[in-house]
DNA sequence: CCTGTGCATTGATGTATGATAAGAAGTTAT
DNA sequence: ATAACTTCTTATCATACATCAATGCACAGG
């Protein structure tokens, strides 16, 4: 099987050589998807992470007025995955979809199991995956809570500047909470401060 | 010891006898506290994890503008804690404070241990709830992205019934990430329609 | 009993953001 | 190269929600 950048990934995570790892990964699913492809949808069952070896992906939802909103995006080095349908067995509400072409790792409950066995320390690794999530989760409701649009845009290009450049904004308004053409007026203010200065 | 309730909670939760987990509890801290005192300040390092025997807590931020932003509620049988100040040993954003004359069992790290090594399920247990934790999270950013303070509303008394009446209207608005003054004409308008009806 | 304090409500007014529409600029397909 | 899309921006108007200020109540403490 070709190289994967989970197998160096994980290497560097656990403190483990990658030479043993790499073999468990030789009966791993990667799946290539092309741009607008869709990994999930809704009323799907979820039954996989999604590891992103490469591309970019998007999760989000559609409400009752059919508006997007994006749930969070997943570069290179990503794990990607609806926990709530994965672990409670529940239909998604959200939607997975390539925002480029890509290709990601399929890990499904087995793998993990596998890996737990295999691999003492990723269990805790595993652990800390979700308590970062928790974290991010409660930062994003405090700053929707608390913050403007305007900073939220700020704390967002700061966070992800790499993604910022990688896909429309409008996807990046749906994120924050506020229409394209709110953010372009965001923009828009910012730029005219900046110049001020 | 007296008898605690997280002793009727965990056996319930874990099926297991209550008399042969009780008395690892003979260790624990119950602490009482008073209406309107703190468990936790903002920059503080937080250390356990608070369960609530009696009463109520609410966790919430400040921001630069001095308002409060309600995290979460936590009514008896509840855990409550600051997930990123403990697990990531960072200082905490957060307040966590009772709301009414509560007492709390606080469980620190070697206790999680403790429990973990006594009982198996525990820590399938404790992985549950990080997922619960998850999944209300998520959903509450989805919500905060998608619904109206209206929706909002109806979505939180759905959910919490029982805390709707327990709590000033101020801070179910400060969760709901509305001003009071806002949350009270969304309820003379819903009051209004009901009597349409 | 009075008085202070906290909470809820209401009205008047302000503002940030939404809705709609249209056009400019960049991208993709044929 | 032209057409057909997307994306982003701008303008106008509409609205949900915030802000500020005042009032009424309930209730706790002296």
């Amino acid at each position: 099987m070709q190289h994967l950048r989970i197998v160096d990934y994980l290497s560097s995570k656990l403190h483990i050589e990658s030479d043993s790892i790499s073999t468990l990964f030789d009966t791993c699913i990667l799946k290539e998807i092309k741009k607008n492809d869709f990994l999930l949808s809704e009323n799907d069952y979820c039954k996989h992470t999604f590891f992103v070896e490469k591309g970019l992906l998007r999760q989000y939802s559609i409400d009752d007025n059919g508006k997007e909103h994006t749930i969070s995006f997943a570069p290179e080095n990503w794990f990607v995955t609806d926990r709530e349908s994965v672990y409670f067995d529940s239909p998604s509400r959200y939607y997975i979809q390539a925002l480029e072409d890509s290709e990601v790792v399929l890990i499904d409950e087995n793998f993990i199991q596998l890996l737990s066995e295999k691999i003492p320390s990723f269990t805790t690794f595993n652990d800390r995956l979700l308590h970062n999530h928790i974290r991010h989760l409660q930062n994003r409701i405090n700053l929707l809570l608390s913050a403007s649009a305007e900073r939220r845009y700020l704390e967002f290009i700061e966070m992800y500047p790499d993604i910022l450049l990688r896909v429309p904004l409008t996807m990046v308004a749906s994120y924050l909470g506020i229409t394209p053409e709110s953010l372009s007026r965001v923009r828009k203010d910012l730029a005219r401060k900046n110049f001020k200065k």
